[in-house]
DNA sequence: CCCATGTCAGTGAGACTGAGATTT
DNA sequence: CAAATCTCAGTCTCACTGACATGG
């Protein structure tokens, strides 16, 4: 029951990789380093974060991540707090300008997909809204590895 | 009949989006350097390729090109190639070794991935299934573009 | 005292800008 | 000679390793 006989797996992650490789070029305003995108991307997904959940997260070296997040909050885009509970520990904040460029990114990929999808036929464009709530599933499921 | 009344772009964006971020994340034996991924990607995907089109397809500039590509023919991955038609060009070749590292990530993230998908629903596995011919449609249009 | 959290200093990889060589 | 293609030199950003400071 829960073999994937009827699910090719290499077929999809072909396809997946396709789609992204054609996905992340999609010309943006503001071009920003991966790993800072990756920051905003977590904060706003999980909230305020210490550094070493964010050095978990991020796959960094924690002076890697002290150094990002003091280029982050050097242009504005986190806070840095102490934790009122444990002295040791910063608690990093998205603030509004950070989210706003997480807003430009996506205004940017939708405005540049929205007529691509028109071109699709009303079958393919059915079948991705089908498939989002299985994408999602699949992405928490990572998530909770 | 053009139009996207009955598709949510913003929706689709965000679940790409949030897919994405998971996928990237998996876990792969070699960790390599973005561009120079991609690179490979281009070449496995077009045949070999002179610096001026890798310019275009990398979004880097010609002189990070040359630099990236003499790392990728020092590690073997590529064979750089006089073009004999015009002594100017170079014609960037992908060498088996450089077939391989593609081929190592995709194993990896197969790998990785199956067990998640084997949690998926029934109903989840057909959505993802029967989407597949639409993203490689929009990834086709976006190639176009 | 030990562990967790974060920072500092120094190094190296990768990409950029500006200038230049070679071929068409 | 002008344009296209690629390379060289120098600089900057980013992340890493190893050593260290501080709080629990």
């Amino acid at each position: 029951m829960n073999d994937n006989d009827d699910f090719d797996v290499d077929a999809f992650a072909a396809v997946i990789e396709d789609f992204n490789r054609v996905y992340i070029r999609i010309p943006v305003r503001e071009k920003l380093p991966f790993t800072t995108l990756s920051v905003l991307d977590t904060l706003a997904h999980r909230g305020p974060a210490r550094l070493t959940e964010l050095t978990r997260s991020e796959q960094l070296t924690q002076p890697g991540i002290t150094q990002l997040v003091a280029r982050l909050e050097r242009d504005g885009l986190v806070l840095r707090r102490r934790d009122p509970g444990d002295g040791r520990a910063v608690i990093v904040h998205l603030t509004e300008a950070g989210r706003q460029v997480r807003q430009t990114r996506h205004d940017d990929r939708v405005g540049h997909l929205a007529p691509m999808v028109s071109e699709l036929s009303p079958v393919h464009r059915r079948a991705l809204v089908a498939a989002l709530p299985a994408l999602s599933r699949l992405a928490q499921l990572e998530r909770e590895r």
